[in-house]
DNA sequence: TATTGACCTTCCAGTAACTGGAGACCCTAT
DNA sequence: ATAGGGTCTCCAGTTACTGGAAGGTCAATA
């Protein structure tokens, strides 16, 4: 199979695959005209690094886990661990956002959006931490 | 002021304030010996950007702010327009990031996590969108 | 005076995960 | 022969810094 017809069985632009065939997440084979031949099981691989990917698993969790996958007999225990690390992940970036959102939501609430300059989104910017009103409490 | 004492003052480091200043964001003076010399209006800029940047402003959009905020006569509608596109930003990605977290949330869940290869993180890895049983429905 | 040590300078390279584009080759159909 | 589409490699750019090397400056000390 050509770079294109996988591309459209996986979902990844052809760019993303070679790029992941340098990095060595694929290595599929090479026809006589020097085009790259994806086998079934290249195929399957790829769309098993999109799907983890969609779930925001780094490159590197994606090697570590194709590796795990390749494995049969390596302990559930070991892709739950990685598993988790990622889910934490996920939630202190969902807390961080919150925050920020929290915090710009009542800037923009504050501010009227109209012809008039004062805006209280620009004044918190520019005011001290320790002098803040609206900024997010200390603790 | 030299940018030790700029570094402290803004929470900012160092090495991000030169940056900062490569990109065109301030513009400190220069002494007779080569140190960038602070005014005290350049470390309120920084302080302002360690604080637009903390609220997850792109530098596009800082310096866009620091523009308005220059600007004394301009509409604060215009500064409340950038905040509420990043707003958006803001709430798409937490969208997104909660959808992967509950999938993967699921999947954790399911998996064992003990000795034993069986795991349903890995299978639903594998498994063809159309055929897998776990993933997020389609709507 | 010489020397330490902290500070400052510039420049280069690397990070994550691609993405865009140039220039050239290959294949099929007309 | 030619047109088109697909493919190849290689280089550069993206975001917002961060680390490090090699070297200049300054204040204090032995």
């Amino acid at each position: 199979m050509n770079i294109g017809d996988v591309a459209d069985l996986s979902g990844l632009p052809a760019k993303t695959i070679r790029y992941y065939e340098d990095i060595g997440l694929v290595e599929p084979l090479r026809s006589s005209n020097g085009y790259r031949s994806f086998r079934q099981s290249d195929v399957h691989k790829l769309a098993f690094l999109g799907r983890a990917r969609a779930l925001g698993f780094t490159i590197e969790d994606c090697r570590s886990l194709l590796k795990l996958y390749a494995d049969t007999d390596r302990a559930s225990a070991e892709v739950k661990q990685i598993a988790e690390e990622h889910l934490d992940r996920i939630d202190s970036k969902i807390a961080e956002l919150t925050e920020m959102r929290a915090t710009l939501s009542h800037l923009v609430d504050a501010c009227a959006g109209d012809h008039r300059p004062d805006c209280p989104i620009l004044a918190d910017l520019a005011t001290e931490p320790n002098a803040g009103s609206i900024s997010k409490a200390s603790g």
